[in-house]
DNA sequence: GTCCAGGTCGCGC
DNA sequence: GCGCGACATGGA
């Protein structure tokens, strides 16, 4: 078994960051309380499949993490480096978050959240798998939005050679090639199965790119045109993929969202979205986060 | 049976 | 730009 070691600086904590949002909990992602580790199959560029096992250690001023990879064969080292970069994508161990934190830190409650080391919440390697897990979430209950994922995984994913039944997030090539009937039949995602294989589709015939998005090359107005452009994206989606893309201006409203500034800040009342909007304005650039910490 | 869940599309105005 | 019904699925 290889080991790659990465590391970042504090505030960060591993629990808290991997498990700050939903997403480790939809396949390939897996959680192990006991072991306090994260589990991810993935495929490689070059079709091979892994098994990452990662956890955080405390260092001091910094927090080790350390990744296992289990593999059929010994990694070369251009597959170390792949999956190096990947995980500290996944884990956005390389991006600025000190200008929220000054911010959070005037804010008692909130800080009192965020200062132990949350914020970098956890993303796909991929803005594909992103985008469609975020599909996934729309007007559904979360519980549904698990099974979808897992069963797209089960179905369309490559196996790991040494646990078959652990598979990886299908290729866009995997997702379009698949017989419209199993999504009918086995994966059952409803109408949305229509707009992700059309997705897959734009991707494998070269009409869209989206992984060019997480290169920083389009200001946030036009990134979130192109998320838009996607079918079935509409505000909430492409709101909620900026920020795994790793831009905070934009609140994802919904039902969730609604419902908890109606709870703590309208007393009971149902709020306008521009109302939702007044009450995280002062946060510019990190609204997003301001929200995901708003304490109860 | 009806309503709705971490919405969005396509239509008509 | 806004309002409206339709949309697959499963649980209350």
């Amino acid at each position: 078994m290889q080991q790659l070691e990465l590391f970042v600086n504090k505030p960060y904590a591993f629990k808290e960051s991997v498990c700050g949002h939903g997403w480790y909990m939809l396949a390939p992602f897996r959680w192990l309380e006991d072991e306090n580790t994260l589990e991810r199959v993935e495929r490689l560029n070059n079709g091979n499949v892994v098994l990452l096992c990662m956890h955080g250690e405390d260092k001091g001023a910094s927090v080790r993490i350390l990744v296992d990879i289990q593999s059929i064969e010994a990694l070369t080292l251009a597959e170390q480096d792949e999956l190096r970069r990947k995980v500290r994508m996944m884990l956005r161990l390389d991006e600025d978050l000190s200008e929220f934190y000054v911010l959070a830190a005037q804010h008692e409650a909130l800080w009192e959240k965020v200062s132990i080391g949350r914020g970098r919440l956890l993303r796909s390697p991929t803005v594909f798998e992103d985008v469609v897990k975020t599909i996934c979430t729309t007007n559904t209950t979360w519980k549904q939005t698990i099974g979808m994922v897992n069963r797209l995984v089960y179905h369309l994913g490559d196996s790991f050679p040494l646990n078959p039944e652990r598979r990886a997030f299908p290729t866009p090539a995997q997702v379009a090639a698949a017989p419209e009937s199993l999504f009918e039949q086995e994966i059952k995602m409803g109408y949305r199965s229509a707009y992700i294989q059309q997705l897959a589709c734009e991707l494998v015939e070269g009409h869209r790119d989206l992984e060019c998005l997480r290169q920083n090359s389009l200001p946030p107005k036009d990134l979130k045109k192109a998320l838009k452009s996607i079918k079935g994206v509409g505000d909430y989606a492409a709101h909620t993929l900026l920020m795994l893309i790793g831009y905070y201006h934009e609140l994802a409203i919904d039902s969730e969202m609604r419902a908890f500034v109606k709870k703590k800040y309208f007393d009971g009342n149902l709020p306008t979205d521009k109302e939702i909007l007044a009450i995280y304005e002062p946060w510019g650039k990190w609204k997003y986060l301001a929200h995901w910490f708003d304490p109860a």
